[in-house]
Parts: structure tokens; sequence; C-alpha cells
DNA sequence: GTGCTTAGATTATGATTGTAATCTAATTTA
DNA sequence: TAAATTAGATTACAATCATAATCTAAGCAC
């Protein structure tokens, strides 16, 4: 095929960056351009006449699903009619579900994406999305008596934990009792 | 060069988990196989004279990964003098130290290779060690007041979360604030 | 409508990967 | 000590990777 209008190229390179952004949430940042390309109903070649560089590509994508984040955050508080209490214990029911655990690649990306963000280099642009993202959603967890980097050091450990044992009974009892103790307190 | 003692093949080969061990939870299951031997002081090719495959090692290197944790945790039972709650305390004020987040290598398996862990198929060796190793590093946690599970989530969310936005104030920010919580509860 | 431009397909490149065969020198074993 | 064995080095292979040049058909400006 050849050439394609202005807009449909547009509409092309955002699937790309939702594709990349579900992909390297489900498999890592080691996800290859090929794969992206093809999930996205593209060949490979053609990936570099939309983005400089896969760590580009890494970068947008990763803005991309903070950005998907913040809106579900704010989904979340105007469903429950601007209160805080009631939309933060939603999110965490929904947080520590087997249907979130099982589904990183529309899930939170804060999870998703903590261990490659850890190995990636230090001046990278998605790392900085990621850090800022992270002190978002701490922000976001705060109430009056308890501060919001534990509860999502809670919330992410045991999402991720249950990940990594699942298929075990210790992930379902994981997601139970991490629920329990938050939901307690706060 | 040729031949060596079995002594010495043997000493090899523990070198090369051991080496594998360390790579792997520094840069993920991903570090190549030539690494690791060049690493261990070996060339890639003599690598199947003594693994069956990649993921053989994977599965040696995971379980010589948490025989070290849970030595680590009777030398600091012992350090302890037996006692229990002072030893749990020390651990947890060295797990959320910033030596500990600028060290995956010889830290925590646990929290080093849960991405990881969460990627690879269901029936893989590693996958049960691994599994098996967080029930006990949770029982370990355990008071009477509180839950090892819980705790658990909290250490290695606030460690992996530290080590994600390493270099940013907020890295620090997490360990304090976790360290915190985590000693005044139990 | 003609011609310039370009999105995406095709094909190519050099690096790196896991795996394996072959070689060689030294250790075993007989 | 001579023969059989084998750990590790060398080399090779097919697959996969990120990147890039080239091709081509269609959009777009004139």
């Amino acid at each position: 095929m050849g050439r394609v209008s202005q807009a449909q190229a547009e509409e092309n390179r955002q699937r790309v960056v939702e594709t990349a952004s579900r992909l390297f949430r489900e498999q890592g940042t080691h996800a290859s351009v090929a794969d992206i390309m093809k999930a996205a109903g593209l060949t490979h070649g053609g990936f570099y006449k939309q983005f400089a560089s896969k760590e580009a590509l890494i970068d947008e994508a990763t803005a991309h699903a903070f950005n998907e984040l913040t809106r579900h955050h704010k989904d979340g508080l105007e469903q429950h009619g601007g209160q805080r209490g009631a939309a933060q214990r939603a999110l965490i029911d929904a947080y520590l579900s087997p249907g979130h655990r099982d589904s990183p690649a529309d899930g939170c990306p804060v999870a998703a994406l903590v261990t490659d963000m850890a190995r990636e280099g230090e001046g990278q642009e998605a790392r900085r999305i990621y850090t800022e993202g992270v002190g978002d959603f701490a922000e976001w967890l705060t109430t009056e008596d308890q501060d919001g980097i534990t509860r999502l050091c809670t919330m992410l450990g045991a999402l991720v934990l249950a990940r990594a044992t699942n298929g075990s009974p210790l992930s379902e009892e994981i997601l139970t009792i991490a629920r329990a103790a938050l939901t307690a307190s706060g």
C-alpha cells in the first residue's frame, strides 16, 4: 500500500502509541517494534516515519498510560459525586481485584512498569513522567489520617506480588489481605 | 584452554549460578548467556556443557538467591539473640535503606524478580520457588498484631518504587515514610 | 489533471540472541 | 604411561532485534 490521508496517518500513529502502551505494560519495554507495529495493524518498516526511535515511543507510550490513569482517577471521583473517601475505597477494591491482576495491559502503569523504569537510564523522559505520576498517585491517595505514599506502596506491592504468584492460592490471599488492611485503616 | 579438574569445573559451574543470580536481579532474566558467562570469567560456548538451557539456569539462579535470602534471615535472627521483634526491625531498616535500593544485584530476590516472575510462564520451576519464597518471607514477617503479607507488600512496594524513582527526592521520601509506617505499627 | 510529496510496505543491515557442533588440551581411568 | 573422557574455547547457525534505505501508490498543492 502507498500513502494514506493525513487524518488516517495521525490516527495510525495514535494507535501505535496506544498499542505500545498496552504491550509495554504486558511484556515490558522489551516488547519489539515489529510486534507493536503488527499489533497495530502496520508493518515494522514504517515505524521510523512516525517515531525517531524506540526510546521516543517508550516516552510517548508512558505519557499516554499516565494520562489514562489521571483520567481514570478523575472519572472515579465524578462517579462518586466528588466524595473523595468513597472514590478511594472503590479504587482500592478495583486495584486489588483479580481482574486487575490478570490484565496488566490496561491496568496501572505504575505497577506494570515499575521494574522497567528502575532499569531505565536516569536521563530518560519516560522516567521523569513515571516519577511525576507516582507523586500524583500518592497525593491522590492521601487522607487526613494516613499518608498516600504508604498506601500506594502497599497497594502496588500487593498487586505485583499477586501477579508474580498468580496461579497459586497465595496470590488470592495477598489480594484479600491487602484489601482488608487498606480499607480498615483508611 | 582444554579440560579442567572436576573440582574446578564444579566451582566454575557454581560461579556461573552465582553470577547469573546477581545479573538476573540487576538486569532481569533477559540478561544474556554470553554476558553471564563473561562475567563469570568463561566463554559463552561452554555454557551448554553445564546447563541444559537458559531456563534451567534461571531456575537454579532463582533457587540460589532464595537460599541466600533464607540464610540472611537466619543470620539476622541469630545476631539478635533469637529475638524475633528486634531482628524484624533491623531487617526493615536495612530493607528500606538507600544501600539496598542501590544494589539490587545482591538484594532481595522477591523485589528484584517480581516483574520477571509475573511474566514467566506458569509452569516454570523458578516461579514455584519464587512463590514458596514469598510465603516464607511473609511468614517470617508475621507478628502477633500484624499480618506478614501486608508488611511484605508495603516493604516490597516501597523498595521497587524507590528504585523506579531513584535520583529524585521522592525516592528518599518513599523509603523514609515507609520505614516510619512499618516500624510504628509493628 | 499533473507533479510533488509522503505513509506505509518491502527489503536490507549489522548487532545480539539462544543453541549447538567442533576442536583442544588436560584430567581421569585403566 | 597410554587411552578414554570431557571442560571450556572457538566457531557457526538461525532467529530476532533496532534501524534504515528503497520502493510504490496514493494524497495533496498547484
